[in-house]
RNA sequence: GUCCCCAUCGUCUAGAGGCCCAGGACACCGCCCUUUCACGGCGGCGACACGGGUUCGAAUCCCGUUGGGGACGCCA
């Protein structure tokens, strides 16, 4: 049989989802969901200091805003639980306790005073700045001593002189040769865990079956395959997705300052979650034909370990924009209506439904982001509209009133009619009226606009069968 | 410093020995559409880091150089 497809996500609160968190999220998320296997959340807050409950509820939040859904996790629960490592103290420190008593791990008595002096010592002469080993040979005697001295007590991991081979799903193999990494700390002497025993102790307990991150744990993975080997777990298999940078090829970090990290930066921008994730899985991933565009579906369908790149790619803003531009410009008014409802202003929302819809499709042509709603939106929104002299004139007017009333009645059905009939219509209407139709339909756009950008010809017709839209249209044909 | 990883247009990338004097997309420029701005359509600019091999043939394989990144922590 089988082993069962099990992935994770393990963010640590530290913060708010950054972008790259939000794209391994995703690649997890999708490898999970077209193998029919269990998605888990996990919070790693074993740094005290910089974890907290504001952030872990900003990472599910924003989670759930991408529509990233977990099967297990902190607030719902899960039969490996609980999905917090705070909770699972006694588990770090039971695993730590068998390690030692097997002899795979030892008590430190350093402190940091005495690691980071000899830290910088092997630096300066060129060593690696790895642990010296010190501590692995104490004797009971010699512990006892030192805990009688109420020196700070750890748990170190005795690292074997040998080599390891990883056979990554996106790097091949990597070997790791003996020496690459000194005696590294499993408990700290405050008895929280490291990242490397919790994630390995929990990876194994929640029988995770692929290990999807950034490749900046790469490094990392040596350590925890001796975990596994001294725990006596089949190690899962792992897949090291390369790194987003910024500009200058460096590691795209919460506080680089160019573009947004923060997923929650680009939501308040007005980017829509499909947009955001559509470009994010296509940085690394290609699905190996021209589409520029992929669909959480198409992605379900397509997406595979395989086709992602090795190396880092550089976050392009701009590329983005243009992403979110393109669900902006094809989405239906009812889908704008709902990803915009934090973004329309006040006399939008009062519209009735199927008006605002007709206006959201209609100016969908000139949006980037969600942001640009309020001004795309205004020139339909000011009521009552500043009539210009002439055009009142001409409105209040017992001409302008006759062709006020047959304008109406002649663009009452035109609403649902396709650009071009509605251009015909005016063209006919306008002969009706003693104007010809390009010189009537022309204008009307301008008039009605009154600005640079003009709704689409839907629009036009809808908002002809107003009276304020019949004056603009008015002064314009007055003019002619 | 040591180890690991990476290397095609400015950016994201296709390319798994001949299909490539290198294809697509963003950005940029031009033309068309349009009374304006956009949208859209068409076109242009623009890259195999360098040096050695291997081969009839190399962007593709090997070695080296250079460059970049990551890691070396009682952060994750």
């Amino acid at each position: 049989m089988t082993p069962t497809i099990r992935v994770r996500f393990a963010p640590s609160p530290t913060g708010y989802l950054h972008v790259g968190g939000a794209r391994t999220a995703y690649f997890n998320w999708l490898f999970a969901r077209q193998k029919g296997g269990a998605f888990v959340l996990r919070i790693e807050d074993t740094d005290v200091e910089r974890s907290s409950e504001e952030s872990e509820g900003g990472v599910l939040g924003d989670l759930r805003w991408l529509g990233l859904d977990w099967d297990e996790g902190p607030d719902r629960g899960g039969p490996h639980g609980p999905y917090r490592q705070s909770e699972r103290l006694a588990l770090y420190r039971e695993r730590a306790e068998l390690l030692v008593a097997s002899g795979a791990a030892y008590p430190c008595f350093c402190t940091d005073a005495e690691l980071e002096a000899r830290r910088k010592e092997a630096l300066a002469a060129g060593r690696p700045p790895h642990y010296d080993g010190r501590c692995r040979h104490m004797s009971l005697a010699e512990r006892e001593a030192a805990r009688r001295e109420g020196r700070p007590e750890s748990v170190r991991f005795a690292v074997e002189a040998r080599d390891w081979v990883l056979h990554d799903r996106v790097r091949g193999e990597v070997r790791f040769p003996a020496g690459m990494v000194g005696d590294f700390v499993l408990l700290r002497s405050s008895g929280l865990p490291t990242y490397n025993f919790a994630a390995s102790v929990d990876d194994a307990a929640m029988r995770i079956s692929h290990v999807i991150r950034a490749e900046e744990h790469l490094p990392n993975t040596p350590r925890q395959l001796m975990l596994y080997a001294a725990l006596g777990e089949e190690p899962p298999e792992f897949a090291h997705v390369p790194l987003i940078l910024n500009r200058d090829r460096s590691k795209m970090s919460k506080r680089s300052g160019e573009a947004a990290v923060a997923v929650s930066d680009w939501r308040r921008a007005g980017y829509v979650a499909e947009a955001l994730l559509s470009y994010l899985a296509l940085l690394g991933f290609h699905p190996g034909d021209d589409r520029e565009i992929l669909s959480r579906k198409e992605l379900l369908e397509g997406f595979t370990l395989e086709r992602v790149g090795k190396s880092g790619s550089v976050f392009d803003a701009d590329k983005l924009r243009w992403v979110n531009a393109h669900y902006l410009h094809t989405a239906t008014g009812a889908q704008l209506r709902e990803w915009g409802a934090e973004f329309l202003p006040p006399a939008a929302l009062a519209l009735d439904r199927a008006r605002l819809e007709a206006l959201l499709q209609a100016v969908r042509g000139n949006l980037s982001t969600l942001a640009d709603l309020a001004g795309e939106l205004g020139p339909f929104l000011d009521d009552p509209p500043a009539f210009e002299p002439e055009a009142r004139a001409a409105l209040e007017s017992a001409r302008g009133r006759e062709v006020c009333a047959s304008l109406a009645a002649a663009l009452e059905p035109l609403a649902s009619w396709s650009g071009e009939a509605v251009k015909s219509a005016l063209q006919s209407l306008g002969a009706r009226l003693g104007i010809k139709g390009r010189e009537l339909f022309q204008p009307v756009r301008a008039a009605l606009t009154g600005r640079t950008h003009g709704p689409e010809l839907p629009l036009l017709a809808e908002l002809l069968g107003r009276e304020r839209c019949l004056a603009r249209l008015m002064a314009a044909a007055g003019r002619t």
